[in-house]
DNA sequence: AAAAAAT
């Protein structure tokens, strides 16, 4: 096997390298350290965990050692897509280097630029930054990018997903064409092959193996509620989380609870904590200070629940966290495996849960497709009270849809149609697949309906552009136009309408017509 | 429908 002390690393940076109690690379680092060294690209694809952060900056403190750092000119530059990867290169980049002279400087945004600005005045071996704060500082004339040797980008999809790409070309294209270039993506999105392609010279290409999803080391567990009205869905969450929480007992030491939305993250902190947890949430709304201290909470064991949105999904690093529970499933089934990644880490033993409601269907088949298993289905914990009504159980939506469906039917018109557009939604959402008398009716209305939606969808927006078109010929008198004419019946006053149409209407709508084509 | 990042 390969040791550190075998790959031509600078002894300084080898001596800590071993007092972190390293002593042999993680493949990735075996494949990038070796050519980086080189002053080769690196093309390295890779996800968190294996070891990433190390095999660029082992390499980069190596080559950086000698020679040292002009005012405002950096010689070597890291970019992460968030502020907490940012920090965490960082930290690495102490602990690597903490037997050498290099200096480094962290641009993120959300703290003060003073501090930030003496560092660079004073001129860095390394930039650590987000790109928004390092443009920031680049066109406030403080930061001059010619001198950078060496560049980085980590996480470059995520990057992407962020819509920072653009401001990553323009970075490029502000350092020296001669600069030697690490890159990092989990995967190989056309948009980053592109990327590569311009940017990168004849890279040396290094892929590890995609993390095992199925890792032995996660436990997988998916729990299916059916809240008995969908405005109670978030309080039967709440309610289920908290009863597996309290189920596992002893055995959750430190867990991270997954929200989509920012608003839940608050919501489900405020509620866990009021219930007596040991709850703090972090997401990007919060201030930096704010969410520096939390995930230091958390990462020290002072903090037990750490209630998050995608910014703590990826790529951080937090030791022996026993449970990850998803509170939402995520849209992006990518999400769903960097967020279960966050246990199970470095060969311990880690427990996923996730909760699921009907509306999750299409998250969860693209999930399980994607992780190619099953996610084991379990029941709900004795401590769930609201059990009864949230179990999946479609009878009740079948009933109601039976007493409803009879009495719609005898109607007929666009505005008994929207209506039971939104209850075929619910209906669908209750169709699980028990049942199989009452399945007959549930099954037959979405698999037409799918498409139909498409369809009238198309209708309506056709004939709402034929309404336009109507009624700048100053004929009104299509009753489909919608509620507004409608209620105002055909005696809209003539001047209301005068403000939507100038004088010449016939002149206006072909106009409309060309633009619209063109 | 949303999260992240520059203010």
């Amino acid at each position: 096997m390969t040791k550190f002390s075998e790959l031509n690393l600078d002894p300084n940076v080898l001596k800590a390298v071993a007092e972190a109690g390293y002593e042999a690379p993680t493949p990735i680092q075996e494949g990038a350290i070796p050519p980086a060294l080189e002053g080769k690209d690196v093309l390295g694809i890779a996800q968190t965990g294996t070891g990433k952060t190390a095999s660029f900056t082992l390499p980069m403190l190596t080559r950086l050692a000698t020679g040292r750092a002009r005012a405002r000119m950096p010689r070597s530059l890291v970019l992460a897509p968030t502020r907490e990867l940012a920090a965490q290169v960082a930290e690495n980049f102490d602990l690597y280097a903490k037997h050498t002279k290099l200096t480094k400087a962290l641009l993120i945004g959300g703290v003060s630029f003073g501090e930030q600005d003496k560092l660079i005045d004073r001129g860095v071996d390394v930039l650590i930054a987000t790109p928004g704060r390092l443009l920031d500082h680049f066109e406030r004339g403080k930061l001059l990018l010619t001198g950078v040797q060496i560049m980085v980008v980590d996480e470059a999809d995520r990057m992407l997903d962020m819509g920072f790409i653009p401001d990553i070309e323009r970075i490029f294209q502000l350092t020296p064409f001669t600069r030697q270039t690490l890159f990092f993506s989990a995967t190989m999105a056309p948009e980053i092959e592109r990327i590569t392609n311009t940017f990168l010279h004849a890279p040396v290409r290094v892929e590890v193996a995609r993390q095992a999803t199925t890792s032995e080391t996660i436990t997988q567990k998916l729990v299916e509620i059916v809240p008995p009205r969908k405005d109670q869905t978030a309080k039967a969450k709440r309610e289920l989380l908290r009863a597996l929480i309290q189920a596992e007992g002893e055995a959750c030491t430190n867990a991270i609870i997954f929200c989509n939305r920012k608003s839940d993250v608050d919501i489900v902190a405020k509620s866990l904590k009021s219930h007596g947890f040991d709850a703090a949430p972090i997401h990007g709304d919060l201030e930096q200070s704010q969410r520096t201290k939390t995930l230091d909470a958390f990462r020290d064991g002072k903090l037990q629940l750490l209630i998050a949105s995608d910014v703590a999904a990826r790529g951080l690093d937090i030791p022996a966290v026993s449970h990850v529970f998803n509170y939402d499933l995520p849209s992006h089934a990518e999400d769903y495996v960097h967020r279960i990644g966050r246990t199970g880490r470095a060969g311990r033993l880690g427990t996923a849960y996730s909760i699921a409601t009907p509306s999750d269907d299409k998250y969860l088949a693209a999930i399980e497709h994607l992780v190619k298993i099953t996610i084991p289905r379990v029941e709900v914990p004795e401590g769930f009270t609201l059990s009864e009504a949230t179990l999946r159980e479609p009878k009740k939506y079948d009933e109601k849809e039976g007493g409803r469906s009879s009495s719609s039917s005898s109607r007929s018109g666009s505005r008994t149609r929207s209506r039971t557009r939104s209850r075929d939604r619910d209906e669908s959402l209750a169709a699980p697949v028990v049942e199989p008398v009452l399945a007959e009716a549930v099954v037959e209305t979405p698999v037409v309906e799918a498409p139909k939606r498409e369809e009238r969808r198309d209708e309506r927006r056709e004939e709402r552009r034929d309404d336009r078109r109507e009624r700048d010929r100053s004929r009104p008198r299509d009753r489909d136009t919608g509620p507004v004419v409608v209620g105002m019946g055909d005696h809209v006053p003539d001047f209301l309408l005068r403000p939507f149409r100038p004088s010449k209407p016939a002149t206006v709508t072909e106009e409309v017509e060309e633009t619209s084509e063109g």
